[in-house]
DNA sequence: GTTATTATTTAGGCTCGTCTAAATAATTTA
DNA sequence: TAAATTATTTAGACGAGCCTAAATAATAAC
């Protein structure tokens, strides 16, 4: 039996890790987790005690295809409960993330298979973020942060950052969801904030705001 | 802040106090907890510090009206989430109860809200239990365990038990849900097992059973 | 290539909810 | 009502997950 804060931090870990392609270092673990270093050691060793990790002291984490396939279920229901929650109930985007937190740990395959199917099997929770389905598998096209892209780009804004309400508001404001067309008109290199036109109209992004969005050419 | 733990106990003591008419022993906390008693004393203790229980060493435990109304709220959630369970994705009744165990728990009054506008406002939960408002209020109409009534009288099933899943199959299918009509034919005294009509047909049901079914006259 | 700095681990301690064993209060039996 | 039994509480310990402070390893600076 996993706990749910396992299931956390193994979550943490699979996100960190570009979905498993890169090391994780102890200290960027504890950070994203709200905590101290000391504890995402101990953390740690339970985990690669378990063999959801692989671990050597002093050079971070791996995840191994164990705590993938774990992490991958707990993303899964994570993202089929905010689909639910804005589909279903009428939930604004913003207002989803902190429960569907809560409800990623409930324990039930029966439900979650219930749950899509009543959903009609989506592919793609209200953020844009693909949905993984029973076996973990997912399409993910290649996302690139619209931060990076050149003046006079123009791209489809495939998914943005679900776990900041203020943000999510203010995207929600000028238009900026999945699906939506955006241009990059140009950039300041002082600041990295950057002019985009969307559905027409003209907005000045901050560095932060345009690192939040993910875009395909 | 309360924790899941104490919900649980809060819970099990507003039951067994028949919703605070009767006070609460240790041992028959312990009992419903499946814990010991040292552990139920523990918990006794912190309950009664935040003020959802009044304690007498060594004479049990009386709920507040602060606790009520917290143990009333879990409740709400727990039936709530069996009707969602049962009426939007399917579930069999007998499926639902160790689910809505977990769900009871999400903290969100807007979630449950939500879902009580989705559900239709409904009254009662797949049981046949009345489902608290968000006040806590319910209409409660006087039930009688089906065991208790003598041969010859005529009732009508308001509710069963929904903790055990065999028992739930079972009334499935012998038609025993709430709504339907049940006749007492006759009663072994030796066992206390009965005779009794469902829908015209003749059935046997052990003193178990009589006593898990509740009904009105 | 030492030294200084940063990253990580270890040691020891805290709270929560649990346990066992022992002590004490309440109740039942004779 | 005194003894035996049962119910309850207290004392002390444990694992999970967290913390701080101190020790140690890795890396950067000079």
């Amino acid at each position: 039996m996993i706990s749910l804060t396992e299931e956390n931090y193994l979550k943490a870990i699979y996100h960190l890790s570009d979905a498993g392609h890169k090391e994780v270092l102890t200290n960027e673990l504890a950070e994203a987790m709200h905590t101290k270093a000391a504890s995402a050691t101990d953390m740690i060793k339970k985990l690669a005690g378990k063999e959801y990790l692989t671990y050597e002291k002093y050079h971070g984490v791996n995840i191994t295809s164990k705590g993938k396939t774990l992490a991958l279920v707990v993303i899964r229901k994570h993202r089929l409960w905010e689909t639910f929650l804005v589909q279903t109930l009428g939930f604004k985007w913003d207002e989803v993330h902190e429960v569907a937190e809560q409800l990623e740990h409930i324990q039930s395959p029966l439900l979650i298979e219930k749950l899509d199917t009543f959903l009609g099997f989506p592919k793609t929770d209200p953020h844009g973020e693909p949905i993984p389905d029973i076996h973990g598998k997912m399409k993910s096209i290649q996302k690139v942060m619209l931060g990076s892209l050149k003046p006079g780009t123009d791209s489809l804004i495939l998914a943005v950052k679900d776990s900041d309400s203020q943000l999510l508001k203010y995207l929600d404001k000028i238009g900026a969801r999945p699906g939506t067309h955006i241009k990059v008109l140009g950039m300041e290199e002082y600041d990295g904030s950057m002019e985009v036109l969307i559905r027409g109209q003209k907005f000045f992004l901050s560095k932060e705001v345009s690192e939040n969005i993910l875009v395909t050419i």
